[in-house]
DNA sequence: GTAAGTGCAAAACCTTTGCACGTCG
DNA sequence: CGACGTGCAAAGGTTTTGCACTTAC
């Protein structure tokens, strides 16, 4: 078992709170339902994923301050954003993991996994280097496509 | 002059006739504007940008002509389709170049550099075959702030 | 002649934003 | 009290689609 249910974690919760107040800003009700809710998700889930959760926790979350939090969460990394190319972005609680990791990104089904890749680091380092600039960020993305029934999350056959 | 301002290169434009043709699709005069205004872009261009381009070389090319012909000039390699995260993608003209290429994405212009990163290839299978996959695609994108006046095409200052 | 292609405009879609009302400190 | 935050609904902006008319072959 890799992973207990998520307990409450009021640790990361007290990061959580610290990081909003340093900014001037509220731990409102709202507020912390989404972190609650983005903290505790498994996998990659999508803003409207979230939404349900945290609706699930306080009924008054709107869509819109989903969409307000999620700067929030990823600034101070709670969460982290990807964009895999498809209408919407994807999201994943930070369980303190590294930063540099690809996805491998089924064609065939929906599921993300996630591969770590070391070398992305240097390798943004370097090119950004080459070109005079800083890296700020590095995404590595592989699309491929399920060999029949071995797709971990397989969840739909291709047409 | 690494590049000669384009020339017909009735070569290329045989080889995406025959492509559409190979699917009983037809050589209209809108789909061939769209495709000379493709194939000889320079940089990396929008949707929009392809539609003006391909309106000074026939009139009549409405914007759902030039969507619709994208993927087609995609199928046929004539432009590569890139996602950058940004609110649209961008196509680049395809000069028969290695499909293996990394971008570089500067966050104070709007300018990306193409970067060779051969090893896609191989990681791409790698990754891809110890999940049971085939892979499909590859995509590496270092996304990277100027130095001071050092982008290779900065254009406005950070406000 | 007929199936494929086109332009137009409306639809779709996720995400953002304006506004008047709450509410946290 | 006075910002900051919220919900609602409408706007935003790219890409897609339905439909009736054209056109390539």
């Amino acid at each position: 078992m890799p992973k207990p249910p998520s307990q409450p974690s009021p640790e990361q919760s007290g990061a959580f709170k610290a990081f909003i107040a340093e900014k001037g800003l509220r731990a409102t009700r709202q507020r912390m339902a989404v972190f609650e809710a983005a903290r505790s998700g498994q996998g990659h889930y999508t803003a409207e994923d979230l939404l349900k959760r945290a609706r699930a926790i306080d009924r008054t979350v709107s869509r819109a301050t989903v969409y307000r939090a999620i700067p929030l969460l990823v600034g101070s990394n709670v969460i982290r954003e990807m964009d895999v190319g498809r209408d919407q972005k994807y999201y994943l609680a930070e369980a303190g993991s590294a930063t540099f990791r690809a996805q491998l990104i089924c064609e065939d089904c929906d599921c993300i996994v996630e591969v770590d890749a070391p070398f992305m680091e240097w390798y943004g380092k370097a090119v950004a280097a080459k070109h005079g600039m800083r890296p700020i960020a590095q995404k590595l993305q592989v699309t491929a496509a399920c060999l029949n029934e071995r797709c971990p999350k397989r969840r739909a056959p291709r047409p």
